[in-house]
DNA sequence: GTCATGTGCTAAATGCATTTAGCGGATTCT
DNA sequence: AGAATCCGCTAAATGCATTTAGCACATGAC
């Protein structure tokens, strides 16, 4: 039908090709120490390798090897933010350095559909699991025994596992520290979570944003105006705050936002009063999500470093190192346009 | 070292636990017609295979079969706008329901990396490759000769291939249609992107949109207003061409724009000068990008369906529709807020 | 009773790469 | 010279599922 039977070339056509046995070739293609073939033979089973274009079949590979080479990504959202992409990104790059392919599988959020999936990745015989996630809360993931290695991103389990997290711990001080190089004296904190923030177990990142955030702030010589809980972290909820707050007198030399989507908010609470961020007033953010560059003037924001974190994930599946426990990656302060001073 | 050997279960463990061979565990398993095995054979093998928690080895079935039930998806980028994740997840599922998996790489729109990522595919034997594009212009892609059958989702290709496009030749006629109804007289077209809108060769799907809504608007009774060219799709430009716009005294019943982006510097403008979209005017966009809901008001906005264009190509694979030429799914239009009427 | 069919099932080949045990000849040692 | 060692290389086993050819027995036709 379509070409003439585009055979493949496998091992035996190159024994052929060169006169040497398949053991011969097997031997010299895969780098074996310890063998003593010729040179000779070891240079013709190489041209005739390349002649050929042979390229080992991965599946008889596995079968042999238990091995396949493909590590398995299993996120609770592809789709939403800008997250999941970078994570993915990070994840892909790392993998193809080594040689490694990824199988994606998305579960919604759905627990039976991550044990579904994490099934599936077993069956395929994967290499190592990487388990990621859009808001890092610990969870009970009752994750069937596989004896998979397995690698949690931006998200813990109750029981113990391997873990990589933004390590929130120092980005509220890195914020309060650019908040005072913007020469303030007095800031206004947009977005405390009351539940997440008393619960360090179940909300390590917001916990420790915040943590990290109070403390520094204590620390500082700055006054802290006002106390603005959300119930949420839309656009809306900051814009609420914001007008609010305005409307009560405060006027902060700077607004420090729990995430850029709060940020939003604030931007056009801001507007609205004629207020510019970078002139009028300094507002710094955190995630560092797609609108902090489209919003005007573009948004100051710490980074959740979705990338790198992906990245680490595949280190520590392919180098085994497979202690329980938390990895932390940190949080570059990605500077735009909506802070004074430097 | 782990757990006491966890071996695998093969067929040859289910064969010897019910008392039948190999073949016929396979035939049975595998439910192959015209087979004449007893109905008790039949259930002894099946439930042996349940009990023992049977899965075949998937590299020994690709080993026989020469398939691997695997898709490769390549994308030029995953990281940015919520296309790309939206693409994968309509795969995911697409392919999911057909119990096959998808294999992911990125090539940051290098072409070079793209003609790899082909070969590895091509190695790993998929069974059929997914090119992705975030912005779909024809190019000139030089595909490396695999065999692979091949899709295109939001790209054409200099040579004939089977692509999968948002039917773009409908939604400027939609979107004229939904302004009429919101009771406008006159509008605003903002965004036209000259060298593109010229150049139906190379940018079907920006040539499209703008000769659909040319064609609506000319045969319907609307006033059109000024001619907002602009250099790039980005909220500044959006922003400047409005600021210009209401500078120069136009005050048009409805802005139609390009896309999401432009409709974000849209708002900021019409922010700036007092004009509530959905209340004093109209706003209507495309793509629905993440932003459209972040906007207050919420972004009413025609969007690309990325997520059906994955599904679609998923199955144009499987079903081996593979005669070249275009497929389009329809772009739904998304009301929110920002539309008078209705 | 014999030949032809039909029935239920299995042995063995196959796909491909990897790895171990070991063969035959050359060299070195005693 | 005979034994021990080294060298360069290969045959064959292995991993697992699928599929084809065909075996042994039963049933039916004449």
């Amino acid at each position: 039908m379509d070409t003439p039977k585009a055979k493949r070339v496998t091992i035996a056509d190159v024994s052929e090709a060169s006169g040497m046995s398949k053991a011969a070739v097997s031997l010299i293609l895969n780098n074996k120490p310890g063998t003593r073939l010729s040179v000779e033979a070891t240079e013709r089973v190489r041209a005739a390798a390349k002649e050929l274009g042979y390229r080992p079949n991965v599946a008889a590979q596995s079968l042999r090897s238990g091995k396949t080479r493909t590590l398995g990504l299993i996120s609770d959202q592809v789709t939403v933010t800008r997250f999941a992409s970078e994570m993915i990104t990070g994840i892909l790059s790392a993998a193809e350095k080594r040689d490694h392919t990824v199988l994606i599988a998305e579960t919604f959020g759905k627990p039976d559909q991550l044990v579904e999936a994490i099934e599936q990745m077993a069956h395929r015989d994967v290499d190592g699991l990487i388990l990621g996630f859009m808001d890092s809360r610990r969870r009970d993931l009752k994750l069937p025994q596989t004896g998979l290695p397995t690698v949690l991103v931006n998200g813990l389990d109750e029981s113990p596992s391997v873990a990589v997290l933004p390590n929130e711990a120092m980005s509220g001080a890195q914020a309060v520290q650019r908040v005072l190089e913007s020469g303030a004296r007095s800031v206004a904190l947009i977005g405390a979570l009351e539940g997440a923030e008393k619960d360090p177990e179940t909300y390590p990142s917001i916990s420790r944003r915040f943590a990290s955030l109070r403390g520094a702030l204590a620390e500082s010589s700055l006054e802290v105006l006002g106390n603005w809980v959300l119930e949420d972290w839309n656009p809306t909820d900051g814009y609420a705050a914001t007008t609010q707050m305005l409307a009560e007198g405060f006027r902060p030399d700077a607004i420090i936002c729990a995430n850029d989507r709060v940020a939003m908010g604030v931007f056009q609470a801001l507007a609205e009063k004629g207020l510019v961020p970078g002139e009028d007033l300094s507002v710094l953010s955190f995630d560092d999500e797609i609108i902090a560059s489209y919003l005007r003037p573009r948004l100051t924001s710490i980074r959740l470093p979705y990338e790198k974190m992906g990245a680490l994930a595949v280190d520590l599946l392919l180098d085994r190192k497979l202690e329980p426990g938390e990895h932390q990656i940190d949080m570059p302060l990605i500077e735009r346009d909506s802070m004074k001073g430097e």
